[in-house]
DNA sequence: TAAAGACTTAACCGATCGGTACAGAAAAGG
DNA sequence: CCTTTTCTGTACCGATCGGTTAAGTCTTTA
């Protein structure tokens, strides 16, 4: 019973960047060879379902480290407003300061939608759940409203960035919104 | 010298709804032909550059309409605040409330941006010149970092909307926005 | 009405697509 | 060691891809 410590986990990240490049339709079964250096033969015995299977294991993998990294601490935080600073900290982070794109926000504009709706609408729906009780916590009014406005700005900044690109264009709306929310959330602190 | 009445510009609308549902790369000649009803004869005798000629085409036709009804009117328009209460009503109209994405946009997240980058790029940039013109005739300070705090909402509103299968949510960015807005460049007519 | 150009149809091209089959190499367990 | 399982390389499948070609049919102009 030959057991390899699965390789499979260690594939997700190359894929996920894969996908980021080409998108779904895109992203063919040689190009994904050439990248992960694996034959069809073994990408089919780690992903017998084939590209789609690819694609669902990466956006898994994306929303259990947005769960860990980003939800869970915004929900569980003690102060929203510091809680609510790192989720920015995070983003820009993994966001690569606005040179890495959404691949949720990418798939939810590409044709591939359909087949991972559910997915991607978890996504930004656990997303601006946990902001806005953070932001609740944090005595803001309308947080629903807000965190809705958030996701929003965080989206259309990567998509921004993306198309003039320059990066520095994500960054700019990160600090915007960062002084914006300091000044709603802790009105004497400034 | 048969001469028909372009019947290409006709065409132009349609492809722009079949790359808005497909993309460029998953938007085959075959599903042209059916949406259109026109053979590869016909389409490649109207864009003998084939597809690319077409993407390009529609987005010179995108480019063509926000000139005329929403860069023009907010870089002539007379008084700021009506411009650009003027925009938003465009621009809503334009995206049918959250129902329709924005090609320009879905294109920059593509693999086929590259192929556009520069139209995609003019685009924004354009947009975001005229609007931060108006901005600033209206007397708003750091206008060039509101312009690009609007642009980032709407397009991160046409992704959310599209992710969750819930156009509502553009109105409601919208919503938010105008009032926001509104408060800044009229602070005292509420 | 007849010539000329605008448009269409349909067959065809090589390349590549996602996916499968299967034999063999590599590694682990006994 | 040998068996068992995991993993890989390669050849192959039918379908579809973007694009070309050539023979035709319309439609307009002269």
């Amino acid at each position: 019973m030959a057991r390899r410590i699965s390789e499979r986990a260690d594939l997700l990240p190359v894929l996920g960047e894969i996908f980021r490049d080409h998108g779904f339709e895109a992203a063919s079964l040689s190009v994904i060879g050439a990248r992960t250096g694996l034959g069809k033969g073994s990408l089919y015995h780690f992903f017998p379902g084939g590209k789609e299977e690819m694609a669902k294991a990466v956006l898994d993998e994306i929303d259990r480290w947005f769960e860990n990294e980003v939800f869970r601490p915004l929900r569980e935080g003690g102060n929203a407003a510091a809680d609510i600073e790192a989720m920015l900290v995070a983003v820009d982070g993994y966001f690569r300061s606005g040179h890495r794109i959404c691949l949720v926000g990418a798939l939810a504009l590409a044709d591939s939608r359909e087949r991972f709706a559910a997915q991607i609408a978890g996504y930004f729906a656990a997303w601006q759940e946990a902001l806005a009780g953070a932001l609740a916590r944090a005595g803001r009014a309308d947080p629903d409203g807000l965190a809705e406005e958030v996701l929003a700005l965080i989206q259309g900044g990567l998509v921004l960035a993306r198309a003039r690109d320059e990066a520095d264009i994500f960054t700019r709306l990160l600090a915007r919104l960062l002084a914006r929310l300091r000044l709603k959330l802790r009105p004497a602190s400034h």
